[in-house]
DNA sequence: CGCCATCATGAAAGTGATATCCATTGACAT
DNA sequence: ATGTCAATGGATATCACTTTCATGATGGCG
């Protein structure tokens, strides 16, 4: 799974006439290999520490990147930062929030997803995404 | 409507010992009569011309206490800017959004409320509140 | 290899929206 | 009418990006 996204990287970045760095490497191994909804902020500070020398503004550069190759998507749940979760092929999920501690649980439910669609189709609307985000407490916070 | 409206800002108002001016009024009274997903700037925009001497920090400062009483909700929609809509009593809507015309239409769907609370429960999650939106092109963007 | 056109990097500066400061003004209980 | 404390609005600060620019890498080509 980690191959695979690696390799479409690879793939979208020389179809492009980018090139690779060590940098991008090592961006791309701790988002892979990180909790699912990272700020760029986040990210950044995780790398901080084993490698001083990884500016912000690459971690945000290359962040987008990830985004235009589809292997991350940018993600807002209204803490006022920007969240890049992986993608999977062909996967959709909807997110759960917690308002306390700030974990985010995801959830798919494809009656849900049925009803949006029906919905659209008696407004004469065509959806091209949705977002669904249901905040309150986790399991944990609520005790 | 909008009667009540004035009058439970008032209410809350006098509750905490704030005070009623001039321009608080006419804020509430062209939030009231305009469109339900106003940012910041447009009603700064709008009451700009009839009201050169309201500032910015007012109706910023203005539309926080609307929230803060209940009678606005503040809203993101992915284009950068906070936007307040009106909110009714016990009312609860979604939102249908228009990547192209920027359009908001609201519908209201019980069996998709419903299926959250059983998707919430599964995962010992309380709901407090959820956002729901579909993105997409509306019936006139469609042509 | 060595060249060099390009792309990438990181520090710093720029943006745009939101949030706060502060000197002045206004509301309202007495 | 007056004192007190909240409100106002212009200006400034903050925050999270986003872009700029001088310097450093990359990799195709001879």
């Amino acid at each position: 799974m980690k191959r695979a996204k690696k390799k479409a990287f690879a793939e979208f970045m020389s179809q492009r006439g980018l090139k690779s760095t060590k940098q991008r490497d090592i961006i791309l191994d701790s988002f892979l290999s990180s909790d699912r909804h990272l700020s760029i902020e986040e990210l950044y500070l995780k790398l901080r520490s084993k490698h001083p020398n990884i500016g912000y503004a690459t971690v945000y550069r290359t962040l987008k990147l990830f985004a235009e190759a589809g292997i991350a998507r940018e993600m807002q749940f209204g803490d006022g930062q920007t969240r890049y979760e992986h993608v999977s092929e062909g996967e959709h999920h909807d997110h759960l929030v917690c308002t306390r501690c700030g974990h985010i649980e995801e959830f798919e439910n494809e009656a849900i997803e049925k009803l949006q669609d029906e919905v659209a189709e008696s407004h004469g609307f065509l959806i091209e995404r949705h977002r669904l985000e249901l905040y309150g407490l986790c399991a944990t916070c609520r005790k």
